[in-house]
DNA sequence: GTTTAAGTGGACTCACGAGTCCAGTTTCCG
DNA sequence: CGGAAACTGGACTCGTGAGTCCACTTAAAC
């Protein structure tokens, strides 16, 4: 029923027959779990929508409890890595106050988006039940960003652009300066909560200022 | 079985035997709740708890969900009355950077309880289920305790210590540059991730600092 | 002291969902 | 092509938990 499949009628996407239904899994469960949390995802829901046999979910995974922490922990592991991506730097001679609006707006476009929303979410209220999640996603999440602006600030300091005695401390506030006030709001008024990208924009300049005028050159 | 009783033979705490029992059934439903969340919640545990029968606990709410909705929607109030209750102000020619240390050491003090840190994970990882509960602790939490900042910053402002020409926005600095680090943190690491007194107590300073090193006279 | 409402416990219904089983089909690989 | 392994669907088991019912006890009110 209908194409999606190369030439030799093999669907595109690559693999076997058995790695495609477990990626399939994988992408249902995740889509189900977000949105209906732990005790309230379906597993013949999640085989329905991947378009499997709720055996195919037993075999290739031991239980609900598995499929879910191995979606939770791919999601988190996906997450950071985009956040981790390709960093910029800035480039000598350049603008700082631009180069930090940028640096913020990206981690904010990032972060900010439903599925990394409804991830946090999922994780936050588990957090009783498995807390192992909950330290990966803050290990991965917030502590590895606040260490890669750390080294930055560093660079940053060093160049004599920023004044900073400790560059932990100024990246914890720097991140939290932007990040928290839309994150927080998001987090407890669902996806609609998240402000729209022009007033992210705005928000960044402003926190920006403010960093520049703790930590700029006097 | 036990004391706890008044001289004229009733339990000591005020009301009839039914406000008694309605009490007691609030008090147990918090717990499991927050140590639960709502799905994982049993209204036997609860009604066991409580040490009354399932019937009573049916008797004075309608359902599980009745209840849970009442049981969260106290705990967002009493967060919200302890927050701010009796909030200090400056004294004339007092120290400014002591007074927002100790402000922001109070608001820490207050969210930073584990009662407080199970609620609005449970909230949280109810949003999708219950939107109205994650607006409500916006909205007596965060909201609210920006509104009071920003009047606070406004008479700072106008009596001359500070610089500030968005009260509201540097009212929202504040209030993250305080509190989002230890609450992010506690809130994916567990009651365990709830920094010591001391530690906060550091935090509240190096806030201050950057604070006033952005808004402070020059 | 009698009435009346509230509370008790424990049995019961009923829906739901995790996990299993099986007989039959599809797909892959040699 | 032929066989092994994977997949299917749908029926089934079984534990759990929300909500109800009932015969009986307790305690508050007048």
């Amino acid at each position: 029923m209908m194409g999606n499949d190369t030439a030799n009628g093999r669907p595109a996407r690559e693999g076997g027959r058995t790695a495609r239904k477990r990626r399939a899994i994988l992408e249902a469960g995740a889509v189900i779990f977000l949105r209906d949390g732990y005790l309230g995802a379906n597993v013949d829901e999640i085989a329905m929508l991947a378009d499997v046999s709720k055996q195919t979910v037993y075999k290739q995974f031991v239980s609900k409890e598995a499929l879910f922490l191995e979606i939770v922990s791919r999601l988190t592991n996906a997450g950071s890595d985009a956040v981790h991506g390709d960093i910029p730097e800035l480039a000598p001679g350049g603008d700082l106050r631009g180069f930090l609006e940028d640096y913020a707006c990206r981690q904010l476009d990032i972060v900010l988006t439903p599925r990394l929303m409804q991830l946090r979410r999922v994780v936050i209220g588990e957090v009783g039940r498995f807390p192992e999640l909950g330290k990966a996603l803050y290990e991965s999440g917030p502590k590895r960003a606040m260490e890669a602006m750390a080294a930055m600030f560093e660079r940053l300091g060093q160049g004599g652009l920023l004044l900073i005695d400790d560059y932990a401390v100024a990246a914890s506030h720097f991140n939290w300066l932007v990040m928290s006030q839309p994150l927080n709001q998001a987090m407890l008024l669902g996806d609609a909560g998240i402000p729209a990208p022009a007033a992210l924009r705005r928000h960044a300049a402003d926190c920006v200022d403010m960093f520049l005028a703790a930590y700029g050159r006097k």
